[in-house]
DNA sequence: AATAATTGTTATTCACCATATCAAATACCG
DNA sequence: CGGTATTTGATATGGTGAATAACAATTATT
């Protein structure tokens, strides 16, 4: 159970090769009965998943973050020393599928592996202080662009409503 | 873009494996600050559909469903005689991948395919009668399983908001 | 001291997602 | 009508995510 990943991609390029507008005056076919799919809440929940994480993946492209990269980061600014299975477990990432997640925020000087000192088996994780940088500068994007919108199109109330319902479900379900 | 896929995975194995149950008498260490990714509708958005995904697939585990193939047989059912790009295009299916999802679906004598009288390049889909036998079982399972207790956690009010601003976040966002 | 467990890592497998391309069939258009 | 473009289902392929097994180094247990 990966949780918050989602690849680098030009999410508008693979919306639109999806939709497949009817390329100007085609035959235009009526369009099909959802039916109970309307009902399913998994079915509205993956695509509103996939929508809200298109466009985060839209609003924070100028740093090249994925939203589980941006989780990584997060996660290490909140909890500095913290090693790689304590950080992967908590956002559902498996240890093996994190190593290669951790050398690319690395190679990439965000964050740092350090050997720790009381138990020389494990990695001690840490931001650099570029890591700080991108990510204060992250935050800002995520907040003025992409909850902002979230927020204009549900309204603060509803929008709080729904993450208490998602989390509770996260949690509880 | 595809969606509302999942592997048949057992599901109960793969959240222990995950959670890591601190096997017993171990050194439970304090658990990590979520900080502002409790805030971040994305990450509980992202938490809450594997769950509520989780829980689907072991609700219908006995007619070995995934949810992904649970939506093409609704929207067959509903939009018999259809072909194969316009059901996957509603489903957000790409059609090169729809391909094998069909052959599978077939092979198990769930749906066929047939060969349009007007345009014999397109492919008529339709349930077979097992196909419809297979679905309405589904559909009690889900209704009376998955479902329901979704309506025990949240109540029948919240649930049809959740599912209401869901909807609109997947339509308009 | 011997054995078991943990940590990071590698390798591998599988499902999912996306693109390019193809042959057959149809639509379009001069 | 005939030639070109488009559409449909299909194949092949590459990329990413997710999951398991196994390993060496280190630490815990007893």
């Amino acid at each position: 159970m990966t949780v918050y990943k989602a690849a680098v991609v030009d999410a508008a390029k693979a919306s639109r090769a999806v939709r497949k507008e009817p390329a100007e005056g085609a035959l235009e076919t009526s369009p099909l009965q959802l039916g109970e799919l309307s009902e399913l809440l998994g079915y509205s929940l993956k695509r509103a998943q996939l929508k809200v994480f298109e466009d985060f993946l839209h609003c924070v492209a100028p740093l090249q973050l994925t939203p589980a990269q941006f989780s990584v980061l997060l996660l290490l600014e909140k909890n500095p020393g913290r090693n790689q299975t304590e950080i992967a477990n908590t956002l559902g990432i498996l240890r093996p599928n994190f190593v290669a997640m951790l050398d690319g925020l690395e190679s990439r000087d965000l964050c740092a592996r350090a050997r720790s000192a009381n138990d020389r088996r494990s990695h001690v994780l840490m931001l650099t202080d570029k890591g700080k940088a991108v990510l204060a500068r992250a935050k800002k994007l995520v907040a003025s662009k992409h909850e902002a919108r979230l927020n204009e199109l549900l309204g603060p109330a509803n929008r709080a409503a729904l993450l208490s319902m998602l989390t509770k479900i996260a949690r509880e379900f």
